[in-house]
DNA sequence: AGCACGCCGACT
DNA sequence: GTCGGCGTGCTC
């Protein structure tokens, strides 16, 4: 019989599978998706997952055995691998990248080298360090990662590979699997007690232990013991809890074969708590959209719903995802930032209680694998707990089998785009291929689309819907350009407030309203100087002034996270004269504070939202009423559903224009009707203040008048002229290394061979805003290429351009990233 | 990503 | 004369 060969997938940035002999006792068992072990170089071995058989040997190198088959079914769908080999294919990344990306920690494995001491070994003839080591292996297995936690004083690496090249410590590699299911204790009426009748006389021979008796009594009336709607079994917490009584008690009745103990699994996952409510009932324009979006579907895969802030999408989706489930199908929901939408999570939680489950990247480890096993067995054992699907960007690599629908909410949202590691891939774009892979419908909605969306709509690939009213009763905000040179010219402003502004917070606090402050910037002040000299400290390790937090009391680097303390004078002339400069939240709350006294302040970005639950608290305090003015970084724009907020304040406009990023435009705007459509949502419409130096800026003005076509034709036609996306396709080409002069060399021997393809406009090598991170000095190279460049001429001729350079003498350890399609 | 091999500087 | 630095290349 001809011999069986297996690619296996592994979870590292290798360049293609690699092939394994299928050993005779797994040739009726192994499928595709399923998870081996194989070994892999020296000593390591790796959890791979099986993508393909065949009967061709590999031409060169030895071929080694699969050492076990870890799964009795695929773990993912051979549906799944293609949309993953596509993915490494079209973002130029490795499979194993988007293996890894794609699984659970939980699932994904590796072993670990444990050691024992060798049989005849005294640890008290060794030396110190190796006597300490040889102690915790005598007599017993242990893992070199546990000897490092045990002893990190005397251990390191060196000293224990030393050992094994001596022969005083054996070693063996382990894998363990890491997923452990949650389990608990429940109990039940022994086998042997099948009908009344014997229960009652096991209850009659516990004679005077009435204690006894009255547990069981208990757990019978609990169970519904016997009767036809029975539990069978309940959990032990639960029987003690509600009985009072003790665990010994029990003990007995389970030594007595009339109760037992079984351990069964359980769910990490939000309990069902079985609240169906009746969906909310569309108004007319909704209703008109829902109906929109229905008809183009029936022609075309993706429907673009452009809908202004508050106009009720999320009402429209669940429409959407109700006829999908009934259906049968799955559903997938993705949005940008989960933490950031509570407000979505809650009301499909309500609708759909049971069958909705959340993915991201907060979750434990566990409950990720949970989520997989239960989308996974959607397909084969009909288990409903997870068929819609809300998550950030990773869900769209979950091992759906026959995906419905996919809602992607704020299309326009960069985060869908991951940047870093690879695979740099966008969940939007990503999603509209899962959906012609399962000839799912996919539904794009936002209130200001990203231009790529827009112009897919406009040229009919895409079907439109646009939903111009607010839902409910609430009017579009007034929005209030404040001009803050004239402000500052008559010497108006109060501290950093516009008259404008400060006059309408002011009256909003009398009357009781709510104010959100938006300042983008973290920290006390972006950075400080010295008066006298102009000295300003710097990062040690990236190419970054310090920004000062004052609570703190230290200047840190908002790029490496170094820090140091104030200092108490100027590093060149000494002088004590040292300004802070610009402002950022913390700042903006100490002023504001002086300005309103008697107001209560809260603050939002990343250093007030660190800890678990500080983010959610933040919140409630703003939904109850504690908090009367909101500062905040981006945080504050996205999403937050707040009826009394009346007032919303940019502080300055000008930090959004002047990004040095052709997306600058488009992501000011962006954000500007975000903002503006926190404010009143209601019954009153609210105000937005805009305070900028550039009142007439088109930006301001487009955002001002709520203008997206406005803006998307200036901007489309710059695009174009500047042979920008969505026009052309983007590409950036990041190289790192420690040496600047050799990251230079190979830059530009990057650069040049690149040249060499004429369809291509290659810009740069050109060093990036901030030049080095972390030791890391950086070069970027940009290339813009026709829409219809084929991807997989692309992926060949890069990766040939990127080893050619890698193997140009001293260019081998310079780090190169692609990313497709950049941001 | 590991891991080993191999070739050049500061120590027994 | 060796130990160890990291630059280079390979892993079915």
């Amino acid at each position: 019989m001809a011999s069986l060969f297996a690619d296996i997938l592994l979870p590292l940035p290798l360049r293609e599978t690699y092939t394994y002999r299928v050993p005779q006792e797994f040739h009726a068992l192994m499928r595709p998706g399923m998870r081996v072990i194989v070994p892999f170089g020296r000593r390591k071995s790796y959890a791979g997952i099986v993508a393909a058989f065949h009967h061709q040997p590999p031409e060169e190198g030895e071929i080694k055995e699969i050492t076990a088959l870890l799964d009795d079914s695929p773990i993912v769908h051979e549906k799944n691998l293609e949309l993953w080999t596509w993915m490494a294919g079209y973002y130029i990344c490795s499979p194993g990248d988007v293996m890894k990306a794609a699984l659970p920690a939980g699932l994904r494995l590796e072993s670990e080298t444990i050691v024992t001491l060798a049989p005849d070994c005294d640890p008290g003839s060794l030396p110190e360090p190796e006597a300490a080591l040889a102690r915790l292996a005598a007599h017993k297995k242990i893992r070199v990662g546990d000897m490092e936690t045990l002893l990190p004083e005397l251990f390191s690496f060196g000293t224990v590979k030393k050992m094994i090249e001596k022969q005083i410590l054996i070693p063996e590699e382990e894998i363990r699997e890491k997923y452990k299911p949650r389990m608990e204790t429940v109990v039940l009426a022994h086998p042997s007690l099948t009908e009344p009748a014997l229960w009652e006389d096991a209850m009659q021979q516990l004679g005077k232990a009435s204690r006894q008796k009255a547990l069981m009594a208990h757990f019978a009336r609990m169970t519904a013991l016997f009767s036809p709607g029975s539990l069978k079994e309940i959990p032990k917490k639960q029987l003690l809890e509600a009985s009072g009584f003790s665990d010994t008690l029990l003990q007995q009745l389970v030594r007595r074969d009339i109760l037992m103990f079984r351990q069964r699994e359980i769910s990490r996952l939000m309990p069902d708590t079985g609240e169906q409510k009746v969906m909310n009932p569309l108004n007319p324009s909704q209703q008109k959209a829902l109906d929109e979006i229905k008809t183009h579907f029936l022609r075309k895969q993706v429907v673009l719903l452009h809908g202004i802030t508050a106009s009720g999408k999320t009402e429209i989706y669940i429409h959407l995802i109700r006829e999908a489930v009934t259906a049968g199908k799955q559903v997938l929901y993705l949005v940008p930032e989960i933490s950031l939408t509570p407000q979505i999570v809650n009301r499909l939680m309500r609708v759909f209680g049971g069958k909705t489950a959340l993915y991201h990247s907060r979750m434990s480890g566990a409950e990720r694998v949970e989520v997989w096993k239960r989308v996974l067995a959607f397909s084969s054992s009909g288990d409903f707990t997870c068929q819609i699907v809300l998550g950030a960007r990773s869900a769209l690599l979950l091992p759906f089998s026959r995906l419905g629908l996919v809602i992607v909410d704020e299309e326009h949202e960069h985060s869908f785009k991951q940047s870093d590691p690879a695979p740099r891939y966008h969940a939007r774009d990503m999603a509209v291929v899962a959906g012609i892979q399962h000839q799912a419908p996919v539904l794009l909605g936002s209130a200001t689309p990203s231009f790529e969306s827009y112009r897919n709509a406009l040229t009919g690939k895409y079907g439109l819907v646009t939903l111009r009213e607010r839902h409910g009763d609430a009017g579009l905000p007034e929005i209030i350009v404040a001009d803050l040179l004239r402000a500052r010219k008559r010497k108006e402003m109060k501290s950093l407030l516009t008259p404008e502004l400060y006059h309408l917070v002011a009256s909003a606090l009398n009357k009781g309203e709510q104010v959100i402050l938006f300042q983008n910037r973290r920290g006390y002040s972006p950075w400080v100087e010295c008066h006298d000299c102009g000295w300003i400290p710097r990062c040690q390790h990236c190419d970054v002034s310090l920004t000062y937090h004052r609570k703190a009391g230290t200047l840190i680097c908002h790029y490496c996270g170094y820090q140091e303390p104030m200092p108490p004078k100027c590093s060149h002339c000494a002088s004590t004269d040292i300004r802070s400069r610009g402002f950022g939240t913390e700042k903006v709350e100490e002023e504001i504070a002086l300005l309103f006294p008697g107001a209560q302040i809260s603050r939002m970005d990343q250093d007030t939202t660190r800890s678990k639950n500080a983010f959610d608290t933040i919140i409630s305090q703003m939904e109850n009423g504690k908090t009367d003015i909101l500062i905040g970084t981006q945080m504050v724009t996205k999403g937050l559903d707040l009826a009394n907020v009346s007032v919303v304040g940019i502080l300055n406009a000008d930090t959004l224009l002047s990004y040095p990023d052709f997306r600058a435009h488009e992501r000011a705007f962006q954000l500007l009707v975000q903002v503006s459509g926190r404010p009143g949502r209601s019954s009153r419409p609210g105000t937005v203040v805009l305070q900028t130096t550039q009142p007439h800026h088109p930006v301001i003005e487009f955002a001002r008048h709520l203008d997206y076509n406005g803006l998307f034709n200036t901007l489309m036609a710059e695009r174009k002229l500047f042979r920008y996306p969505p026009w052309f396709r983007l590409i950036r080409i990041t190289l790192k290394h420690k040496n600047p002069d050799r990251l230079h060399e190979a830059a530009h021997i990057l650069a040049d061979r690149l040249r060499r393809e004429e369809k291509l406009t290659v810009m740069g090598p050109e060093s990036p805003l901030v030049g080095r991170i972390s030791q890391w000095h950086l070069l970027g190279i940009w290339l813009k290429l026709p829409r219809d460049y084929p991807p997989a001429t692309l992926r060949t001729f890069i990766t040939t351009a990127v080893t050619a350079t890698l193997r140009e003498p001293g260019c081998s350890s310079v780090n190169i990233q692609v990313d497709v399609d950049a941001f």
